[in-house]
DNA sequence: CTATAATATAAGTAAATTGTTATATAACGA
DNA sequence: TCGTTATATAACAATTTACTTATATTATAG
C-alpha cells in the first residue's frame, strides 16, 4: 500500500517536466528516434536523452533499436490512464509532420 | 503553446510526490482539516501545510475555513482529468472512515 | 580497419525540493 | 485578557533534479 503511492508517485514525477512532457505529446503521434528529438526541441542530445531515461524507467516509454537509431514510443500497458494524459496534453500535430517530412531517422546526420 | 505545457507540468510536479498522493486518495472521500490530515499521515504539521499549500497551488484543492479549521477539498474544476486520477490511487476508505469515527475536527486537540 | 553518426553514460554544478525546528498569526475558551 | 489550539511561514540542511561538457559504446559507411 505504502510502495503502491510510492510507485504512482514516480509515474507523475516523470510526467512533471514539461520537456519531457512534450516529448509524450510527440510521441502520441507515432515513434521518433533520439535524433528526431533533438531537433524538435532544440536541446542537446545528452539532455534528451535522460529524459527518455525516465521516461522509460517509470514505465512510459518503451523502445524498439533498428540500425544506429533507437526509437521510443509510448507504453500505455501498465499505466492505461496514459492515454487520457496524452490526449489533455497541447496539440503538437503539426511539429510532428514538420519531422515525418523530413523522412524518419534519414535527416538526422547534422553536427552534434 | 510553451506555457501550456509549463503549467500542465506544474499539475504533475505536485502530484508526483507519496504523500500528496495519499492526501488526494484521503480527500477523494471528503473534505478533511489540516489537523486530521496531520493524525492520518503521521507527519509534522508544517510538513503537511507545506505539501497542501503546494497542491492549492498547482489548482487541485480548495480550501473552507471554519472557526480555527481550514478543510480541504478536491477541486476537479481546473483539472477534470483530477477524478480519474484519483480513481486510480490505491483506496483508503478505511483510513478515511477512522478519522471521521473519531469525530470532524473535533478530535484534533492532541499536543504538537 | 577507420572515420563518423547515433546514443548512452559519467562527472560536475546550479537550482529546486522536502523535511526539520522555530516562530508568527488567528481563533477559541476560561 | 491569557493560555491554548490550529495553521502558516521562515530559515536551514540534506537530497534530488536538470542541465552542461566530456567520454564511452555501437553500428554504419567507405
Amino acid at each position: 500500500m505504502e510502495e503502491n503511492f510510492e510507485s504512482i508517485a514516480d509515474v507523475y514525477k516523470a510526467l512533471g517536466d514539461k520537456t519531457r512532457l512534450r516529448i509524450m505529446a510527440l510521441l502520441s503521434h507515432g515513434e521518433l528516434c533520439v535524433c528526431e528529438l533533438v531537433g524538435a526541441l532544440s536541446m542537446s542530445q545528452p539532455s534528451i536523452s535522460q529524459h527518455l531515461r525516465k521516461l522509460k524507467q517509470a514505465g512510459l516509454l518503451k523502445e524498439r533499436k533498428t540500425a544506429q537509431w533507437v526509437y521510443y514510443s509510448l507504453d500505455v500497458v501498465k499505466f492505461p490512464l496514459l492515454e487520457d494524459i496524452v490526449r489533455a496534453l497541447p496539440d503538437v500535430a503539426q511539429e510532428y509532420q514538420a519531422l515525418l517530412s523530413q523522412g524518419l531517422g534519414t535527416r538526422c546526420n547534422v553536427s552534434l
